[in-house]
DNA sequence: AAACTTCTCAACCGCCTATAA
DNA sequence: TTTATAGGCGGTTGAGAAGTT
């Protein structure tokens, strides 16, 4: 019990590494309450959880945040709000810590800083954007919404020899968003669906050459999530979506949504 | 060199959800 | 159905580093 007293806070020795280390390497992540005791540290399961998610997990990346990198956070942090180890996982050796401390250092003053200024134009490209988050975070087995649904929920797309699932619009429900938004609701329920495809103004994703130019153009918009940038180096291939061309991986950077909701009790990850 | 301020980021805290009993 | 426990998350804090006066 991490309410007990006498266990240790604060920064880890370079001794309690070691000791969690080999713990991990013996008996693997997971069962965090069993940890303390198997590496023999007067430590929490969350201290060692967290200190071994942040710190000693391998492939961790340290340094600085390349352009590419920060573009991409800014890019999903639009999309997906503080939902930090969303974005992390999308962001190979970082830490959902790591993508937290930069943006509350780096990109969130630069963006308060850049929403006050007077000059209109300035403003335009850093304008807040509501963001509709894909709320619940995970969705419990018991979808009493999605009884019966589940098979019209997606469209099959055929791109080669690969089957990709697009929403089927018509049947998605309104889901609950967390805070009132003060733009009038649309009266079918696809609200959250269409915020992931419209651009800051509002618009529908026009399918124009234009909206696949990257990021350059406006770090801050969604259609810029539509370009090669996003997708892995290797084995891309491009389809047409509702006009707009994309990248297959492009579209699987955004199943795992429609994975959530399709999965029918599966977590996150 | 000393005092003070600002910045960075590792770590903590409290809350939420899932699961098992 | 309720309760206890564990895993996980985002918000926040605070110590130390870096910068400034």
């Amino acid at each position: 019990m991490e309410g007990m007293l006498g266990l240790r806070k604060g920064a880890w020795t370079d001794e309690e590494d070691r000791l969690l280390r080999k713990c991990i390497e013996k008996y693997g992540e997971g069962k965090w309450h069993q940890v303390p005791f198997r590496a023999g540290l007067n430590r929490c399961r969350k201290s060692c959880r967290l200190r071994w998610l942040n710190y000693l997990r391998p492939n961790i990346k340290r340094g600085e945040f390349s352009a590419d990198e920060v573009d991409l956070i800014i890019r999903l942090h639009k999309l997906l709000g503080n939902r930090w180890s969303l974005i992390a996982g999308r962001l190979p050796g970082r830490t959902a810590n790591d993508v937290k401390n930069y943006w509350n250092t780096h990109l969130h003053k630069k963006r308060i800083s850049c929403g006050a200024t007077t000059n209109d134009k300035t403003r335009k490209t850093c304008m807040r954007v509501n963001v509709i988050k894909p709320q619940p975070r995970t969705f419990s087995k018991n979808l009493s919404w999605m009884s019966g649904k589940s098979s019209t929920l997606f469209e099959k797309i055929e791109v080669g020899s690969n089957i990709l699932r697009k929403p089927a619009l018509s049947t998605l429900p309104i889901l609950p968003s967390p805070s009132p938004s003060p733009t009038p609701q649309p009266t079918h329920g696809i609200q959250w669906w269409e915020s992931l495809v419209v651009d800051g103004e509002g618009d529908q994703v026009a399918p124009t050459a234009s909206s696949t130019t990257g990021p350059g153009d406006d770090p801050l918009c969604f259609n810029s999530l539509w370009t090669e940038e996003t997708a892995p180096a290797t084995g891309q291939s491009t389809f047409n979506l509702e006009g707009q061309t994309c990248w297959i991986n492009d579209f699987s950077l955004d199943m795992n949504i429609w994975d959530l909701l399709s999965a029918e009790g599966q977590a996150v990850n």
